[in-house]
DNA sequence: AGCACGCCGACT
DNA sequence: GTCGGCGTGCTC
């Protein structure tokens, strides 16, 4: 009598702890942690990941609500120890449920959720039973078929009084047999392939159809061809092929196949290029802490052009050289086709790629030929981050200042910042590239936490464009500037001048739409969304008011539903109104539009291709326009109002205004033409500015990080928001007070936390309401993190016990946001 | 998250 | 009298 083993498993709901079940004496040789596993969850199947393994309960009292786990999903674990260790940092990290981040871990299509079937065992299988079964649980017992399995649901339905507990009785008695009937998951994918089998030659072929002739012709000389690939030469030749291998003259097999998100995508030479002096250093300072087999972190700070690419292609090479694997994460939106481009013609095959884009069964056979480790680099979004990569040696963070690397719902995760934590379990190397740097990372790269490696040059000595700060206080500049003193002469001028010398030019203006804003000239009625706290946005090429922040929409109304008034203005401008403009005054010009408005996937694709291919001679939008690729014939880049993000009620505002300024005057000049960027600004003196001008990183950060220590704020001060939503207003401001208070109480009486931990708020959140949820919030700040983070989790329990007793809380979520960055 | 159990209003 | 509303609590 071996002792029992167990198996914690954490399973896709949201609980905090992984559950517990019994291993099954023929699993306990083969079982280990990491692995997958099908488990019964109430009257359900459930896929899990195993987070532990142990010949003791926590809890004996659990004992008797044990269920043995039903089955291993594959003989391979999905991830490693470090891995695991990983997932709960992340969970522990972000103070959310393990099954919540192991989610992250596991695909849903690889997620199987089985219905549970009965079957009725024949007498002769049936233990003897000592005490006779009750009436009704003996009739349900009789409807089961002991042919079929019946689902349990079915069963419920004949039989309402039996609860599925007391069901669950036939199974303890052994009277029935329990399946787990899957539903619509995906499989994967397989293909017929055929060859030639070795024959002496020139018999029997005289007795051939024509179609088998031009079969065996077609696979002849070939290792083997796929049902389609005969089908392309021979539409129908499935006769044909059974006759063949009838015969004996060929053969046939099933193979899975991989839905590749490739296809059609061009596989183009490697560019050749050598490194300059600052690339080789950072490809060897990466190398030193790679043969010393440590984790480091990195930060590669490379000024636009100065070629971060070519870097990481050469790190990644060296590593794969030593057998490890490299993960690259980009930006949802980078993820183009061209960038994955130049990894393929550099690495071939051995890619995987996951993002937004593809469909589930692509994603899924991504991913299994990822934890097959049939691929050596991984290139995708923040989620990629979770991808099973055994023996990781290198993770790539580009453009580690983007906002999308951070996820704002369910686990509120940074995958720049968990890729560090990932990395160093893993012991691998960790480049964070970007040409503007958080804060956070040139605070730590000066602490010596991370290796700072500049590039302040562009490749082939290209010069930084000069950029032009244009004050618009002055008013009107020239009589053609437009609505709202839109365009200052300097910047037509440039314009004019791009257009003629044939070059193209890129406006920038965070604010899509024709209008922000729209009112009643009569009685001043302003349009507001009726599910959010924030004016309707007027779309022309609708001809409708729509809200950003929810699907609400309205038709164009003709008059002020206040006062009958026909007379509505339109207050401000975004993106289609500058578009519209720029029509005007360049009847000639090709002007195009990029912003979330314009689409996504393929016709985002098209639009950035046909601006590469010089088809249009103005581009204008809104962040968008900051991130797409090199397009060498901008000359000329405009910033049409830098104030926009300068205005944001958050702590980021000056930080996130000097990144999109630096990124976006980035784009110009990027090949032979020199480039020349203008900011129009109403704050002309603001130190984002000036030292975006000035090219001047440096003198920025040193500037802000000053002011941040000052206020506590990160680097220097840790935060965790608490975001509370509700459907009533009354209610979200009561649990969000009750709960304020609950921690100032608890401030008060234990110095360590009072001395140590401020709390800001409550506030309601800088949009009071979106889509009918009233949004208030509290700011936690503390220098030490574990000390914040514990006071978080007391609170929290505080909270629960106010909560029980209390009706007015009812419907309100607590969002618990660790490291918040988007304060709206 | 689901999903079952439980305790109060409009219907055969 | 019951069907069903969703409020509450649990999932090994």
């Amino acid at each position: 009598m071996t002792s029992p083993l167990y198996a914690q498993v954490a399973l896709d709901v949201p609980l905090f702890t992984a559950l517990s079940y019994r291993v099954p004496d023929h699993l306990r040789d083969d079982i280990a942690l990491g692995q997958l596993v099908q488990v019964p969850f109430r009257n359900r199947s459930k896929t899990g990941l195993i987070t532990d393994l142990t010949s003791e309960l926590d809890d004996p009292a659990l004992a008797p609500k044990i269920r043995d786990l039903y089955d291993l999903v594959d003989a391979e674990p999905l991830l490693s120890t470090n891995d695991l260790k990983f997932l709960s940092f992340v969970a522990d990290y972000y103070l959310s449920p393990i099954g919540e981040v192991v989610r992250l871990a596991i695909p849903s299509a690889v997620r199987v959720e089985g219905i549970k079937h009965y079957r009725r065992l024949p007498d002769d299988q049936r233990p003897a039973s000592a005490t006779p079964l009750p009436l009704d649980l003996a009739d349900a017992l009789a409807s089961l078929s002991s042919e079929e399995p019946s689902p349990v649901a079915s069963l419920r339905e004949a039989y309402p009084d039996l609860t599925y507990h007391r069901l669950s009785e036939l199974e303890r008695r052994g009277l029935v047999e329990v399946t787990y009937q899957e539903s619509g998951s995906l499989k994967p994918k397989t293909e017929r392939y055929f060859k030639l089998l070795p024959r002496p030659r020139g018999t029997l072929t005289g007795r051939l159809g024509s179609n088998q002739l031009k079969i065996l012709k077609l696979l002849d000389g070939m290792p083997s061809l796929s049902l389609p690939e005969i089908r392309e030469h021979i539409p129908s030749p499935y006769s044909s092929l059974s006759a063949l291998e009838d015969r004996g003259l060929i053969t046939s097999w099933e193979e899975e196949v991989y839905r590749d998100p490739f296809e059609n995508a061009p596989v183009e030479a490697p560019p050749e290029f050598d490194l300059t002096e600052r690339q080789l250093h950072a490809v060897n300072a990466v190398a030193e802490a790679r043969n010393a087999g440590r984790f480091e972190g990195f930060v590669l700070h490379g000024v636009t052009g100065s070629g971060k690419t070519e870097t990481y292609v050469r790190i990644i090479r060296d590593t794969l050289a030593e057998g490890r694997r490299a993960l690259v994460l980009l930006p949802e939106i980078a993820l183009t086709p061209q960038f994955v481009g130049v990894f393929r013609s550099h690495f071939g095959e051995r890619i995987a790629v996951l993002h937004s884009g593809l469909t589930p069964a692509q994603k899924f056979d991504q991913w299994r030929q990822i934890r097959r480790d049939e691929v050596d680099i991984v290139i995708g979004a923040r989620s990629a981050l979770f991808a099973p990569i055994n023996n990781l040696g290198v993770i790539v963070v580009d453009e580690e200042h983007d906002s999308s690397f951070k996820q704002e719902e369910g686990t509120r995760y940074n995958a720049r910042d968990m890729a560090l934590v990932r990395a160093k379990l893993a012991s691998a190397q960790v480049i964070l590239g970007s040409a503007t740097p958080i804060l956070e990372s040139f605070h730590n790269a000066q602490l010596g936490r991370l290796t700072y490696l500049p590039m302040p040059e562009r490749v082939a000595a290209r010069a930084m464009p000069p950029v032009d700060i244009v004050d618009m206080r002055r008013g009107p500049h020239n009589p053609t500037a437009g609505p709202s003193n839109l365009l200052s002469a300097r910047l037509l001028s440039e314009l004019d001048n791009t257009l003629h010398d044939q070059k193209q030019a890129i406006l920038f203006l965070n604010r899509r739409g024709f209008s922000p804003c729209v009112l009643c000239e009569s009685c001043g009625h302003i349009f507001e969304c009726p599910n959010c706290d924030v004016s309707l946005t007027y779309h022309r090429r609708m001809e409708a008011l729509r809200c950003h922040h929810c699907d609400f929409s309205l038709r164009m109304p003709e008059s002020c539903p206040q006062c009958q008034h026909t007379g509505i203005e339109r207050k401000g401008v975004g993106t289609e109104q500058l578009e519209n403009h720029l029509h005007e005054l360049y009847p000639r010009a090709r002007v195009a539009r990029l912003d979330r408005d314009t689409g996504a996937g393929p016709r985002l694709q098209q639009l950035l291709s046909s601006f590469r291919r010089r088809e249009i001679d103005i581009l204008v939008g809104t962040q968008m326009v900051t991130k797409g690729h090199d397009f060498p014939d901008v000359t000329l880049v405009g910033v049409v109002l830098a104030d926009m993000s300068l205005n944001f009620p958050d702590f980021r505002a000056a930080e996130r205004t000097f990144q999109l300024l630096t990124q976006v005057a980035g784009r110009a000049g990027r090949a032979d033409s020199p480039g020349k960027v203008i900011i129009q600004t109403y704050t002309p003196d603001h130190y984002s500015l000036l030292t975006a001008q000035n090219h001047d990183f440096s003198t920025f950060a040193q500037h802000e990080l000053a002011q941040r220590q000052a206020m506590g704020y990160p680097p220097f001060g840790h935060l965790i928001a608490l975001k509370f939503e509700g459907t009533h207003e009354g209610a979200t401001v009561q649990a969000t007070r009750d709960y304020a208070t609950a921690a100032r109480r608890l401030l008060r009486s234990d110095r360590t936390f009072g001395d140590n931990i401020a709390m800001l708020g409550p506030a309601m959140a800088p949009i009071g309401r979106i889509n009918n949820r009233s949004r208030w919030q509290l700011l936690l700040k503390a220098s030490d993190r574990a000390l914040l983070r514990r006071f978080a989790i007391r609170t929290l329990e505080l909270a629960k016990h106010f909560e029980a007793g209390q009706p007015q809380h009812r419907n309100v979520r607590i969002i618990i946001d660790v490291d918040p960055l988007n304060m709206l």
